[in-house]
DNA sequence: CTCCAATGTAGACAACGGCAACATAGGGCG
DNA sequence: CGCCCTATGTTGCCGTTGTCTACATTGGAG
C-alpha cells in the first residue's frame, strides 16, 4: 500500500522511487484517513509520514509546519462540506423549505460521518487563518444565499439576512456538534429530534 | 503566589511547608488561569506543575492522568456555566420569553468570556466522559427546565420539549462556538446579530 | 553531460507524558 | 516520648514528539 496508493504520479513507470511524486497529497489524504479511523486521534506528524511510507522531516518540504498541515487538511473539510450540501440542494424548482431541510439534514450528515475532521475545522489547532480563508466562507455561504433568495421572494419574514443565516448556521453547527459529543441521541432527546430543531427554527424564520 | 494563594491549607501556620496543603485545588485554578491568559494555549501539566510551584510529577498524586486534570477541569465549566445561567434569571414573574433571552445571553456571554475552558469542556481531550457526568448535563437542564415549565404554562408550541430545548441548545452552543471562532463577528454579520438570531428561534418556539 | 533546485534521509535537541525509586512530613500507635 | 506508616513531593529516567541542521538522491534545464 505504499506507491500503489496514488499511482497518479507525474513520473515515468519506474519502479520504486526516492522520490514520492505526490508527497503532498498523499500525506493529506493519510492524515485524512488516520482521523477518519480513530476520530480521537492524536494527531502526530510523524505517525502521518510513517505511514506514509517516508521519513520523519519528510513533510516538512511540503508544510511549513505541523498546524499548516492542519489548516489545509481543515480546508480540504470545508471544501468537502460545502460540496455535500449543494449536492444535496434538490433542483430550483423546488420549495424553500424543502432545500433547507436538505441543506441542513446534509451537513449535520457530513459532520456526524466524518466527526475527527469536523472537529479539527472548528478546532484552535487549525488556527484562525483557517477561518478567515474564503475557503471556509464557501461552505456557509450556500446557506447564505439560499436565505437570501428565499427573502427576495418574500418567503421569509423580514429581518436581516445575515442575522437569519447566522441563526441557521448556529443551528446546524450546534445540533452536529452536540450529535458528535453524544448529547443529541435517539434516547435522549427523542426520535427525531433533529428534524423537530430544524423546523422549529424555520418556522421562526417563516412570516 | 506560592503558599499566599489559598490558605486554607489544613496544617498549621508554619513557614513554607514540604506538602503543598491543597495541590489539587491550585493545579486546577493554574490551569484555568493559564488558559484564560492564552486561549489556544497548549495545555500542558508540566507547564502547570512549574506554575504552581511543584515538581512535573507532583500532579500525579492527585490526577489519574493529564486527561484526568483536564477533565475536571471541563467539569469545573459546567458548574460554572449552570451558574451563570441561573444567576441572570430574572424573578419568577418574569415572562417567558425575556427568561429565555436572559438566560441565553448569560450561556453565550460565559463562552465569549472564557473560550479557553469553554472550548475544553466541549472538546474530545476532555474525554466522552465529561458529557455523560451529571455535572455538565446539569447545565443543559437550566434551559431544559425553562422551556419545560413555558410548555406546560401553554407559552411554547406543543411539541416535544426536548427537541425544542435540543433546538435550543444547539442554538446557543452554535452561536457561542461561531463567535468564538471570529465567525459571527459585528462586522460580519450585523450589530445586534445576536438578539436577532436568538429572537429568530424565539418565534419558532411560541405557538 | 553537468549542475542545481527540489525533494527525501539521518541525526540531534529540547520538551512532553508517564513510570520508578527515593525523600519528607505528620499523624496514629506502642 | 519515639516509631512507623501512609500521603505527598522530588529526582531521574524512558520513549515519543515537533522541529532544526547537515547530508543524500533525484530529475530536469542549460
Amino acid at each position: 500500500m505504499d506507491d500503489s496508493t496514488g499511482s497518479r504520479a507525474k513520473a515515468t513507470a519506474g519502479g520504486r522511487r526516492y522520490h514520492h511524486g505526490d508527497l503532498r497529497r498523499a500525506l493529506l489524504e493519510t492524515a485524512e484517513a488516520m482521523l477518519r479511523e480513530d476520530p480521537s486521534w492524536q494527531f502526530t506528524l510523524r505517525e502521518v509520514a510513517r505511514r506514509a511510507g517516508v521519513s520523519h522531516t519528510a513533510p516538512y518540504n511540503h508544510f511549513e509546519d505541523k498546524a499548516a498541515l492542519l489548516a489545509e487538511l481543515a480546508l480540504m473539510g470545508f471544501d468537502r462540506l460545502r460540496e455535500a450540501c449543494l449536492a444535496a440542494m434538490p433542483g430550483p424548482g423546488a420549495e424553500l423549505r424543502a432545500e433547507y431541510l436538505a441543506v441542513a439534514r446534509a451537513y449535520v450528515s457530513f459532520g456526524v460521518e466524518n466527526p475527527g475532521l469536523y472537529r479539527l475545522m472548528f478546532s484552535q489547532e487549525a488556527g484562525a487563518a483557517v477561518h478567515e480563508n474564503p475557503r471556509s466562507r464557501a461552505a456557509f455561504g450556500v446557506m447564505l444565499e439560499m436565505l437570501e433568495r428565499g427573502q427576495r421572494e418574500g418567503l421569509l419574514r423580514k429581518r436581516r439576512v445575515r442575522s437569519q443565516a447566522a441563526a441557521c448556521w448556529a443551528e446546524v453547527h450546534g445540533i452536529t456538534m452536540l450529535t458528535m459529543d453524544g448529547l443529541f441521541r435517539r434516547e435522549t432527546v427523542g426520535r427525531k429530534a433533529l428534524d423537530e430543531a430544524l423546523e422549529t427554527l424555520l418556522e421562526g424564520l417563516e412570516p
